[in-house]
DNA sequence: GAGTGGTCTAGACCACTGT
DNA sequence: CAGTGGTCTAGACCACTCC
């Protein structure tokens, strides 16, 4: 075994035993490099190891720490249900809830959203969904979710909707309007549309750059890229979004229903 | 940007226009190193960025690949309710077919299978998802499923089930018997126990060396973890397996209907 | 044995943070 | 400013693969 990963493993060791405590933290790596008799950069490959799997946080120019164990949140496959049954509440019950509390059972005043709305034009991909032509126009709605109390978002989701569909509403181009009570579900009622499936497909791979700032990962911690396709009961896609998740941070829950014998 | 990411963006760059083609071997680490007049280490650092994309392919002794795209493994959420239709269908039928064919559009022949049981017992997390006591007696089962053409398999499943409940079938205790036709529903099946459903619970992160090992995964690439909970019609939990995915060849597909307003 | 990637060293300089 | 992590070097030796 490597020295980098013996080295890994006896940090490891002294994390899950507790024996280095979460917040705590490490002897600069100079240091740590000479208590194990190796050089700074091999010991720096220990700790990204340590790092890559969500155990410790470095901070340039302060310090590395054994890493808080942060709240995981739930992203159920029931919030469409749940978010198909709120869409035609009363406005005053939709104002009071959002998805994001569902899946993390926080409440609304501990959160803080942010959304952007902009103008595009459909590429290959998107359009294959959507079942358009290549530049089409869409409208492409950013969002990100932020526990108050903690510095990173839960998701950085992209939502796409056909641009001449929505505009049958003028409130839906507006961001200003965000957080929408009762969220696209309810906006796309406003439309006419009532969503018949939701379709996510999942996948995993390391951040890019960007990622990582955005999500406050490190490199080497996995992002989850979730492609959500909401088909609408006229059989069209009405909303397609890409939402990249914190794999350290999320798990995701699915329940398939069997019908009986 | 650091010296090594405008190297990998360099090498990136000529991969994705294609100047470097599939398959191709790139120039040997010194050589490489000489060409963008920098150190073996800080080059190993760039081609270890596109390792962890999947880009490329490093082979100790042999060289670096650019990476022939591998076919992508999906799978879907209807399998469970496919399987459980199958799990009551006749001998003949059963034997044609596997899920893993369900999922990937091969043909049985061109699949390599692997089963390997033994008796456990239930740890904390276990036991509290089956409800059972710590220590309680498990049958694992391992499998992974090779395509014949690839050397590395799309999946490591480790699946429990309470021992003293299958025992009912002895059968059913012997790995000589897989691969079973029609799989661990029909399994059940034949022990009285007929599921409702199932729940995932999907998560990722970088893989553990070991993991690395077995899916073929670099360092760096994600994996997928998906914890997959069978509960019968009497409300028990059935099963629960846990299944790694390399998450550079693997999308997983859940489709939730929605009930009509 | 020749050529390849895997690992490691000892030291250097830079960039960032907090005082 | 001192202390921290981020990056890089030039060279070394080892382990693996293939001829």
């Amino acid at each position: 075994m490597a020295r980098y990963e013996q080295i890994a493993d006896a940090l490891r060791h002294g994390i899950r035993t507790g024996r280095l405590r979460p917040g705590e933290r490490l002897p600069a790596e100079d240091r740590l490099a000479v208590r194990y008799r190796t050089s700074v950069p091999t010991l720096q490959r220990a700790l990204s190891e340590l790092v890559a799997e969500g155990l410790i946080d470095k901070r340039h120019g302060v310090g590395t720490f054994v890493r808080t164990p942060r709240r995981r949140v739930e992203r159920s496959s029931d919030r469409h249900q749940w978010e198909k049954d709120r869409a035609r509440r009363p406005r005053a019950e939709r104002l009071r809830t959002g998805s994001t509390e569902h899946d993390t059972g926080l409440e609304v005043t501990d959160l803080a959203f942010h959304a952007e709305y902009r103008e595009t034009k459909a590429d290959e991909d998107l359009a294959a969904v959507f079942g358009v032509h290549v530049g089409t126009r869409l409208l492409e709605r950013m969002y990100r979710t932020n526990c108050r109390a903690e510095d990173t978002p839960f998701a950085l989701v992209h939502s796409y909707l056909v641009h001449d569909l929505v505009a049958a509403n003028p409130e839906l181009l507006d961001a200003a309007n965000e957080p929408w009570p009762g969220g696209t579900q309810n906006q796309l009622y406003t439309i006419g549309i009532e969503l018949d499936r939701v379709e996510e497909r999942i996948t995993a791979r390391p951040p890019t750059a960007e990622e990582a700032e955005a999500l406050g990962l490190r490199k080497g911690v996995s992002v989850i890229l979730l492609r959500k396709i909401c088909t609408g009961t006229d059989g069209r896609v009405a909303e397609v979004s890409d939402v990249r998740l914190p794999g350290d941070r999320t798990e995701l829950v699915f329940t398939t229903p069997l019908t009986r014998w």
